[in-house]
DNA sequence: TTCTCTTACTTAACGCCGTTAACTTTTCAG
DNA sequence: CTGAAAAGTTAACGGCGTTAAGTAAGAGAA
């Protein structure tokens, strides 16, 4: 009992493994906002992390397992706004489905790029994390419609339907107004 | 009067130009809706055309530029395909609206490799035609609007706030249900 | 016909890209 | 200290977009 090994780990190897590992996605992911798919090589990152090209490839599967893992990771930034945003509203409240709404509408405004990030990107990478991005906002969505209609806020109805419709006002807006400037206002 | 030069053009040359030209946005379009802006090479679609690589460059700026045109294409065939489906219905009908509506979706479920390539493809080439693929769709859906609001079907409201609404629900379920396979249902 | 100009292409080459293979160096448990 | 695994290297391959310079051929004027 005297010392219980906790489990070998190498504490250098594995604090530089998430080290660099860390400074890849983030640099990876600097690139990819400031300029798509396209700006983001695998030199570019490797020269501004300080490695080699090929030494991404010990973290990662190649490019587009790197640019996956980016947008793994703005999917979840998003979804942790989006949760922290409706946390103080009461379940069941209007004012929770709209604390909701404003907070995906406002993140997108405020960071476009990463939205586009997201919702671009992503598509290319269709099918590997199957519907993760929606999971971000709309299955909140569909939750909080959910213990609206529990509450009696709404009157009835499939709480898939109504989410699905009110998700796609809001995500039409944001995108339609992000794709091309129309307005430039929000609802 | 004997014979008037019909405005001098060089037929072989002429011919050929417009014939090359539309040839390589033919299969420039067919790689792009096969397999998106990566499998799209200079090169590739130069060997299906019979020509070398360069020679599209007599044509075409580059491959954003014929990417580009490509996209172009794709937005005035959406076009076309609204504005047929609705020429047969009344103006100022609620079943005009409703058929842009529905030819809207059929056209992104018919066509979804040619709808991705106009909504995807083209905020790469942003602030080009700067809202051409609006065009398309939300100025049709603007003008049925206004038609209704004047023939009184819908009471009041400026037409332009009414159909961005209208849009958005459309555009937001379309691209909803194409990103993640939701339901597949059609509302 | 011949001469010239324009069009429609070609080949050669540059530098960058993703990716691989084979290697060296660093780190740490035993 | 040792040896094996982790972390990172250099060299190289084929493909990419793009430029530069040159060529073949049709069209119009002499």
């Amino acid at each position: 009992m005297s010392l219980t090994k906790p489990k070998r780990q190498r504490r250098n190897h594995r604090g530089k493994t998430a080290n660099t590992k860390t400074r890849i996605l983030e640099i990876a992911r600097d690139l990819l906002v400031a300029g798509g798919i396209q700006s983001l090589s695998m030199r570019a990152v490797a020269a501004k992390v300080g490695i080699s090209a090929t030494a991404i490839y010990h973290y990662f599967d190649g490019k587009q397992d790197l640019v996956d893992r980016v947008v793994e990771l703005g999917i979840r930034r998003l979804h942790e706004y989006l949760q922290q945003a409706i946390t103080s509203q009461p379940a069941g409240s209007l004012e929770k489905l709209l604390a909701l709404a404003e907070a995906y509408i406002r993140f997108a405004y405020e960071n476009q790029q990463y939205f586009q990030v997201i919702y671009r990107i992503r598509s290319d990478a269709l099918g590997r994390f199957e519907n993760l991005p929606v999971h971000s906002g709309y299955d909140l969505m569909r939750q909080c419609v959910g213990e609206c209609i529990e509450n009696g806020v709404f009157r009835s109805g499939d709480p898939a339907v109504i989410s699905t419709y009110l998700w796609s006002i809001i995500h039409g807006l944001v995108t339609l107004t992000m794709t091309c400037s129309l307005h430039g206002g929000e609802p």
